[in-house]
DNA sequence: CCAATTACAAACCGTCGGTCGGTATGTAAT
DNA sequence: ATTACATACCGACCGACGGTTTGTAATTGG
């Protein structure tokens, strides 16, 4: 460089993380009203009142800011339901579904974060960006799904071999049908792919509670639970022609 | 310009309607592919064999393009519904169901386009975009729709007395959730918006006919259609209120 | 056959996301 | 205090992309 002379404004120095913090609330703020691609990076650069060099600093593109608001969400998300899964009583199961209850209740009060937040997940054409997102959420709450999961083990209600993966089956039911889809669907590659897609979508919008569903998962194992009784949830291992069979059944009892 | 010399490819001339299509046909293929944000002009120009100034003669930006698939798709769509519903018995009910059951058998067909169309769709911060395409599909599909209504009167199945806006209203309800949301019920502008939508929601997931729904119109009026007897559709005029009434009603009676 | 229009080519432009060399502000060892 | 090092931050610059403009060859029609 030439000329620098470091005239100008001379802001002041902040701590990392509140320069973070500031940037990411002035971006929600401004992506929550105006949509993501409306929004540049001068425009947040204005609003937090930085330059260009500093906001790369902090962050490594402008997607990052949408990963950075995401885990931010999922934090909050993660302390409702926390404490609803700390105060319920009953089995494993129970305590599951109160935490994804709690979950679902902060994504009813906050319509405005989530309606943003669909907006932009919902886009992208190779799913680069809902793959990272959809990342940066699943390692936040894998890890108490684990342990809810581990607990259904001791406890009698589940009954899986691995609670790492049903953990992050499990947040795959719960974060919109396209990531089921892929992850475990797609994956396991057997037979009719948009018949299983129905068939995901109907069983996931069934129920409040993560009762009464169906996922093949990546190794042809299936997740499955009866309709008939809510508090039974069975995760085992079958093969996919066996899953598709006793998903056709369900619906056919469902029909009529 | 300064030396413009129109030296190089000078291809072929072709029929305008032709190049368009020809234009649309490298187009759907690249997006479907990769993508909407992924595939720039410039691999559209290359794909298509024709310079820039050529595709702006003919689109008058990328999101043209969009709408010019969306149109021949809806085209392509009509054509099913329209034979469908010309082999179809019975009332005007009967039709109509014909006609949305043969656009949703094209669309369970050729998931490949609507995978790609909803990806699309689903993004804009604005909506402009979408707005636009609604625009396109309704402009086709209304005309037909508002026929079947007219015969619907004279048949004794219906019981409206606009044909245009009833004809307008299933487009809407037919189209996915946010255009019924933003055309019926914002505009209303009654009450509770999000609990609005979420009522809406349930009921157009409800099931594949067009029965068992419920909107609100523009102008604070109510097109409802009972759950107890699906062969009745009642299009008719209520005040919001009454209509949110009605609502929370069906939603008690099919909780429990 | 010539003028007007159409279909196209390609140079050009403004904006936006992102990079890079450099400076200002600490903080800790000497 | 001074030095040494790390890190927050600045702003000129860049390439790519969507879109515009200018120029020209083919077509049409009177």
């Amino acid at each position: 460089m030439e000329l620098g002379n470091g005239s100008k404004a001379a802001r002041k120095r902040m701590a990392p993380e509140d320069r973070r913090e500031a940037i990411l609330n002035a971006a929600q703020a401004l992506f929550m009203e105006r949509g993501w691609e409306a929004v540049t990076i001068a425009d947040v650069l204005e609003a937090a009142g930085i330059s260009k060099g500093g906001f790369y600093h902090h962050f490594t593109a402008k997607e990052d800011l949408l990963t950075g608001i995401v885990v931010r969400m999922t934090q909050q998300v993660i302390i409702v339901a926390e404490t609803a899964r700390r105060e319920a009583s009953g089995d494993a199961l129970a305590r599951l579904n109160a935490f994804m209850a709690g979950s679902v209740s902060w994504k009813a009060e906050n319509t405005a974060e989530m309606r943003f937040f669909t907006n932009v997940l919902a886009k992208p054409g190779n799913d680069i960006l809902y793959r990272r997102i959809f990342d940066a959420t699943a390692v936040a709450v894998v890890p108490v799904l684990e342990d809810l999961v581990a607990e259904g083990i001791e406890d009698g209600t589940f009954d899986v071999t691995d609670t790492r993966v049903t953990a992050e089956v499990i947040v795959g039911l719960s974060h919109g049908r396209r990531q089921v889809l892929e992850d475990a669907v797609v994956r396991a590659s057997s037979g009719d792919l948009d018949e299983a897609a129905r068939l995901l979508d109907d069983r996931m919008r069934a129920e409040g509670a993560i009762c009464d569903r169906l996922l093949c998962l990546p190794q042809g194992s299936v997740l499955l639970s009866s309709p008939q009784d809510h508090r039974r949830m069975l995760i085992g291992l079958t093969t996919p022609d066996r899953a598709n069979e006793q998903a056709d059944a369900m619906c056919r009892h469902k029909d009529q």
